[in-house]
This record gives C-alpha cells, structure tokens and sequence, in this order.
DNA sequence: GTTGCCATGTAAGGTGTTACATGATTTA
DNA sequence: TAAATCATGTAACACCTTACATGGCAAC
C-alpha cells in the first residue's frame, strides 16, 4: 500500500492536477497521508513513467498552466489488482496510552486533569468529523454499492473516535469513584 | 512523544539494558511501533549526554559484556514532566479501508473474498492478543492505581481489534443481503 | 497593497524499518 | 555442528512532514 494506488483511485474517478489531488488528499479523513507536495509530486512522475497515467498540459487563457493526469487502461488495471491485494492490518499510533501507562508517576488530581484534556481533544476531533461529513457532499460514488461502501467506512471512522470517547470517559468516572473510597 | 520518554519509563521500573529494552518494547502490543536497535541505542547515547540515565558496565563472568542503564533524578523528573504534557490524540492508519473505499472496482463475489480474508486476519490479531494477555503476567504496576491504568489501557487495545471484527462482520452480512435484493 | 488561492516544484530533516556486522554462549 | 539467544552497534533506505521558492491572478 502506498501512496500512489491512492492517486491511481482518484485518477480513477476523473483527470487531477497534482494541486488537485493534494486537496483530495486532504479532504478524505482516512486517507492518512497529509498529501504533501513532495511525495504526489513525485510519485505522478513515476505512475507517468510506468505508463499508468498520461499527462496532458493545460494553458488556460487566464491563470497557472496546469499538468493534468488521466488513468491509463493499464493503470486501471493496476488499481483492481491493488483493491485485490493481501488486506493489511490497521496501525494504531496512539501516544496518549503509552503516557498515560506511566500515569503512576503523577498525583490523582493531575492525571485527572490530563484525562479530562484529552477528552477534549476527543470530543473536538468528533465536532470537526461531522461537520466534514455535512459538508462532504461530493461522495464520488458511482454506483449504489460504492455509495454504500463509502458510507461505511466514514463511520466507521468515526466510530473509532466514539469508542475512544466513550472509553475516556468511563475511566475517568471509575478513577473518580475509586478516589472517594 | 518520542521514543526518549517510553525509555525513561522502562527504566523507571528497574535498570536494563539496550537488549533489555528491545525486548520490552517488543512485549507491550501498545508501545510496539518504536523499538528498532538503531533507535533504541541511539537514544540512550542522547538520554546519557543529557544525564537523565546514568551507565554502568556489567562484565558477567560468562556472556557479552552489557551497559546497563540507571535513571537519575532528573531522569525521573523528565519523566513525570513528559506524562503531564499535552496529550496527543491517536493516528489510525488503515489502508484497507482506502482498498476498500475503491472496491467497486472488483465484482461482488471478489469483494466478499476481501473482506474474509481481512475478518480472519483480525480474528487472528485478537486470538493473539489474548493468548498474548494471559502469558504477560509481569505488569510492573507499583500501586493498584497503576495496575487498574495498565488494565484499562490493555483492554482498550484489545476493544479496537472487536470494533473492527464487528464492523467487517456486519458489512459482509449487510453486502450479502443487498446481493440477494 | 496585502492576503489568499491556483499551481508546480525543491530541500531539509525527522521517523521508522530492515538488513548487516561481530562475537560469545547456550541449547538441540 | 547447527541453531538460537545474548549483546552492541552501523548502514541503507523508505516514509512523511514542514518549510521554502516562484509566480500569476483575484478579491477585499
């Protein structure tokens, strides 16, 4: 999995500039990579030189030239052989527990109060995944089921952070109780 | 966050080495992702310039010759401060869900056989963990509060890989039934 | 006239993984 | 005698982020 099956997906639904595809990038939450410059730009080089894309050159009476992308036969091809491959675990990078497995060292009032920062930071995070979903009007679905399979993974997204939620939340209650005893 | 401070707390629990350290890492699920060698000893050379561990040499009678690293007192204070500091929230990376979100590319009966293989391979994950859970009996928790943390951490590991099996459950189910409408 | 957007790139630096190099001891 | 484990490191590479460089156009 890397970067550039990504960008032959989004070829995949219409032609992109790569500043096109740097804000795909940036729209699509669980698209983990930020999308910067350097890495779409070169990997557009290699897809073009691996005959998966073609490039078309833009002047437009007003405004930037712009080096537009399309898929090729073969780098269709190459995306279904992609969505075909072995499915890879997901990585969870998750800092806050490895702090918190340490959370020993500090007195109960603190470390309730780092849980109460990172529940914010939580419920911020899901305010912002929902107002990105409102506005996410431009589901490129095709097809009902692709419709549907978008749809699923967005909440699922989601629900990644509600269980996070729901858990800081718990602990925090439980931590509480056990100080009154 | 960095590899720095998850040393300095292996280290406040009791002295080891780099050998000793790579191990740790590699025994907690939820700290996994940092502990190469070319890490893990070049931050001790930094952590020992700083004077936050201290080295001294064992040279057993039989077997290789190990430093083993000690915490100083400004050790310990880097450590409570690092645990006080903001907390970070989680990074998911998940590529199947960015194959999946082009599934449409592939023919149902093929997207279903993507989606087993990807259910067993988290079934698999969570057998491992569990199996895993239950030999890790050496939790260094000091005080009850500390053992309580490390259990509600462990188990919140382990309530991400369910979230994700019941997710892929219930897509297959409801892919299967929209396949026979 | 300054900010922001469109557009293409380069450079530098940090993070993280895999493989390699070395050498002694223990276990099968 | 071959392997695995103990133990310390180095090297090379891939990945990813941030910032920089350039320049035209539009809007306020």
């Amino acid at each position: 999995m890397s970067i550039r099956h990504a960008i032959l997906g989004f070829l995949s639904w219409r032609p992109m500039s790569g500043y096109d595809l740097k804000k795909a990038f940036g729209d699509v939450e669980f698209i983990h990579w930020a999308g910067s410059n350097n890495q779409i730009y070169h990997a557009l080089v290699e897809l073009h030189h691996r005959g998966l894309v073609t490039q078309t050159i833009e002047n437009p009476e007003s405004g930037p030239s712009r080096k537009v992308y399309h898929v090729t036969d073969a780098g269709r091809e190459a995306l279904r052989e992609w969505v075909l491959s072995p499915p890879e675990l997901p990585q969870l990078r998750h800092p806050f527990l490895i702090q918190l497995a340490w959370g020993d060292q500090v007195e109960s009032a603190e470390l309730d109060e780092l849980l109460a920062r990172y529940e914010d930071e939580v419920r911020v995070k899901l305010l912002m995944l929902r107002e990105q979903s409102k506005r996410m009007t431009h589901t490129p679905a095709n097809t009902p089921r692709g419709a549907f399979l978008w749809e699923r993974i967005t909440t699922h997204w989601s629900a990644f952070y509600e269980q996070e939620l729901a858990w800081i939340r718990t602990l925090r209650a439980d931590l509480d109780a056990h100080r009154k005893d």
